[in-house]
DNA sequence: TATTTGACGAACAGAGCTGTATACTAAACT
DNA sequence: AGTTTAGTATACAGCTCTGTTCGTCAAATA
């Protein structure tokens, strides 16, 4: 180790790509096991393994597991791009947005069905700052299927729950696969609730309280 | 070891008792394991200890995991009612019915939130029997939900699919406290949706209606 | 050419779980 | 009083995973 003030100029061309080739490698092998068999039973033997690494290898990568999971989402969605959910503002009817969004939305989770299943499944499993991206992603997701269509209060507030629980993974799962509906259906019985809960009484909520029109919510 | 035709007679009364009341200190830790921990992380060292028992002991009555995972299941039950889903096809209205069936049924939810949590969580971690047990019965649920307001065809199929999503446990959880709609919040989308639904027109399940593709580029 | 350094290989000590086997104890039974 | 047996205590051998350390090698670099 030098104690020199200037330690020595050394740039690492060539070198610094080489290390980043083997970093890719070990997101990538990440990536490979938490969409088969689940981040719970990957385990830091298993990447190393998978990425024909040692464990100290990717001990010395990714000394924090948080990085290392935010590195793999983020590659496996670069690799894999959702819908561009900042278009659906643009369809200004209700109905005819929330089929589109939903059709595009329900498609992408059927392309990917097998992948994202495990990833939900063991999301509790997960890095606290993992589960929150995954939860706001999903929260944005809503809030830009009903953007502009919340009344002030509680009525704005119900519809984007709905909204929410609708562009949800595991919603989409439950209707369209373990029920049986097919994306189709699925999407209707989402167009259905939507257009239905955007004629709800104001009482019918949590609380009581007036409703108005027009609205904002913007995005993270 | 005898080998008598008549292997003497041995009626054990009070020490069947004994060996009962063993058997259900076992099945008492195992339930109070999976309502906390979970099933994924309970391991028969775990149960043994939480018993006051040796893991001999506990293979010696459970050589077989399924059965006490379903001694397990019916123990908690019982000690546990759920409402009675019987009753509820007598209500003949299918709103007022998914009115009083969800909101009994979302009440238990809420009581045993925190109980049924782990379970639910870790449904795949569970043996095969246990998991279709629970689908059984959620399905039966769903049925008594719509039961005689489902038509022969496709609408029919369409109402029962959302009443099974409607009673699950995961569907409860989402609306009522991922996103904060309460019990009653809750229920009234419940409801809501089953009366759209009943009104849907034939063409709308799993048909034609093409759809988009998707439209590149990522979310947040 | 001499230096730097990323990755390897091997080993350590520790933790937890699995399933099986043994001999022993004490209480319930006939 | 003698027999049966559920449960104990203890051990074995095996597996997988964790986090860390140390010496070595080879290729990129100044």
């Amino acid at each position: 180790m030098r104690i020199t003030k200037q330690p020595r100029a050394y740039r690492m061309r060539q070198r610094a790509e080489l290390v980043e080739q083997t970093r890719q490698r070990i997101t990538e092998a990440t990536a490979r096991l938490h969409t088969t068999i689940g981040p719970a039973a990957t385990s830091i033997s298993g990447i190393a393994e998978e990425a024909g690494v040692t464990r100290v290898t990717v001990y010395r990568h990714f000394p924090d597991l948080d990085v290392l999971f935010q590195a793999c989402r983020a590659h496996w969605r670069e690799q894999h791009p959702p819908p561009d959910a900042r278009a659906w503002p643009a369809i200004p009817g209700l109905a005819d947005r929330a089929r589109h969004a939903l059709t595009e939305l329900y498609g992408w989770y059927r392309e990917h069905a097998e992948s994202l299943y495990p990833i939900y499944r063991d999301m509790t499993s997960m890095p606290r700052s993992s589960q929150d991206e995954i939860r706001a992603t999903n929260a944005w997701l809503g809030d830009q299927l009903v953007d502009g269509h919340t009344p002030k209060g509680d009525a704005g507030r119900r519809l984007r729950a709905v909204a929410r629980h609708l562009v949800d993974y595991p919603t989409w799962r439950s209707l369209a696969i373990e029920h049986d509906l097919g994306d189709d259906g699925a999407a209707n019985v989402g167009v259905r609730l939507l257009t239905a809960m955007s004629s709800v009484p104001p009482d019918e909520g949590r609380g009581r309280r007036a409703s108005s029109r027009r609205s904002a919510a913007g995005g993270p």
